[in-house]
DNA sequence: ATGCATGAGTC
DNA sequence: ACTCATGCATA
């Protein structure tokens, strides 16, 4: 049962489900860190378990302000350069300074105290489909060939239907199976807020403050894109376009950003990025800000999340990681003083909220999926006729549906031990490095 | 940590 | 109308 909330702000009940937390102050393994870490306990015992509550926002999420300004910029302006020091970037930060306006009156007031986030992921029916998980041996792209010298996939896997009707399929889980056991007894704490909505505020002169974002605008890299290159079953010249742009790749350092990192590379550094950051006492959104502040990209604390569980697209991920490696040499260089904190708030347009899909509802929307992942849109018409939903959530629903198809990194996202479900789970996965 | 949403860039 | 990168809001 759909119901629509009239009003979109007036979303309260979901503090009814605020459970008391009791937050712990725990301080982070350095002695030396100058900041604590205050890490929330979640009662997972407690699972609200909102059965109905198919809340969708009245199709006329009025935009008040729809003021486009996602300005990050401060009134201090002073555009370095510099920053980037080397140029080797395929950053393709986004935010193409649309209204370019800068608020300036960051109002920082919804600095989220929501932090709980027992990982117990896994949807419900995401018990990983067998046959359909084709968990084909990364190769993603061509490129991703060439520098997957990892030498991580067997080439064992050979059926698995790997259907999909349409040759569309390929790439993405260049992630192995890795079981991603990490999920800590705590996630995102972003506890600490403490903001310092300085201008230009560096660390110990070390962090150069300066990006204060300003026209840094769109630095999307014109190479590089056409998505979706590997036409699925490499094997054949897919014609397509131009071959990907990897000019010089020569032999890769993991450590070196010059180059393409391979998977291997990926989650290896990911999984350090995480224990690092933890041990600093830095939280997923704090590096969001940071590197909004260091570089100019701002990013939020799913993005962080995301690429520490490697679950962001091949290439995304290989954006990501020079900026964050950079952050972490910062971070730790500096560690022992203070770190500035800005937010910028987007705020302004409404968001439609959230649609709450009904579990029964999902699973109808499953179904479809596996028979057609790509409905036509008559057929998206009849399906959210007949499900009660608005076209439009049927729609998103299936676009991220494919897109979560090409990542869905830990395929046993659900339960350990499931990757011999296909017999050809790769014999090893993320290595554990104990730190050092 | 993740589900649903937005928007730029493509096709 | 789709893919992709991203993020708000929520669980």
């Amino acid at each position: 049962m759909v119901q629509f909330t009239g009003f979109v702000c007036s979303s309260q009940w979901k503090d009814i489900f605020r459970w008391p937390l009791s937050p712990l102050l725990a301080s982070p393994v350095d002695g030396d860190a100058a900041r604590v870490s205050v890490l929330r306990r979640t009662p997972r015992a407690i699972s609200p378990a909102p059965g109905v509550m198919a809340t969708t926002a009245s199709s006329h999420y009025n935009i008040l302000t729809s003021s486009p300004s996602v300005a990050y910029s401060e009134p201090g302006n002073m555009q370095q350069a510099a920053t980037y020091r080397d140029a080797h970037a395929l950053l393709q930060s986004d935010y193409a300074v649309h209204g370019g306006s800068h608020p300036l009156g960051h109002a920082h007031q919804w600095i989220s105290a929501l932090s709980h986030g027992d990982a117990a992921a896994a949807a419900p029916w995401s018990s990983s489909p067998p046959g359909e998980q084709d968990v084909k041996p990364a190769v993603p792209s061509a490129r991703d060939e060439l520098h997957s010298a990892g030498g991580l996939q067997h080439p064992s896997r050979l059926s698995h239907a790997v259907h999909q009707p349409h040759g569309n399929h390929h790439d993405a889980r260049a992630w192995r199976t890795s079981t991603t056991a990490h999920t800590p007894s705590m996630a995102t704490t972003n506890a600490q807020t403490l903001v310092y909505s300085q201008p230009g505020f560096s660390v110990n002169g070390l962090i150069p403050a300066s990006g204060q974002g300003m026209h840094h605008h769109a630095l999307r890299d014109p190479h590089e894109e056409h998505h979706s290159p590997h036409v699925g079953d490499r094997g054949h010249p897919p014609s397509q376009q131009q071959q990907q742009q990897q000019q010089q790749q020569q032999h890769h350092d993991p450590h070196s950003d010059e180059d393409t990192p391979t998977s291997d590379d990926l989650e290896q550094f990911a999984k350090q990025f995480k224990q690092r950051r933890i041990k600093l006492g830095f939280t997923q959104a704090d590096v969001g800000l940071a590197l909004g502040t260091l570089y100019g990209n701002v990013f939020s604390q799913t993005t962080i999340c995301r690429f520490e569980a490697l679950q962001l697209s091949f290439k995304n991920m290989c954006k990501l990681k020079p900026l964050l490696n950079k952050w972490l040499e910062e971070a730790d260089s500096t560690s022992g003083s203070p770190t500035s904190l800005d937010k910028i708030a987007a705020q302004g347009r409404k968001r439609k909220k959230r649609t709450s899909i009904e579990v029964s509802v999902k699973g109808a929307l499953e179904s479809h999926f596996l028979k057609c992942p790509k409905p036509g849109a008559s057929e998206i018409t009849s399906l959210a006729d007949s499900l009660q939903l608005e076209k439009e959530v049927v729609r998103v629903w299936f676009c991220n549906r494919r897109q979560k198809e090409k990542r869905m990194t830990p395929p046993g996202g659900a339960l350990p031990g499931s990757e011999d479900v296909f017999g050809d789970t790769p014999p090893h996965h993320g290595v554990q490095t104990p730190v050092p």
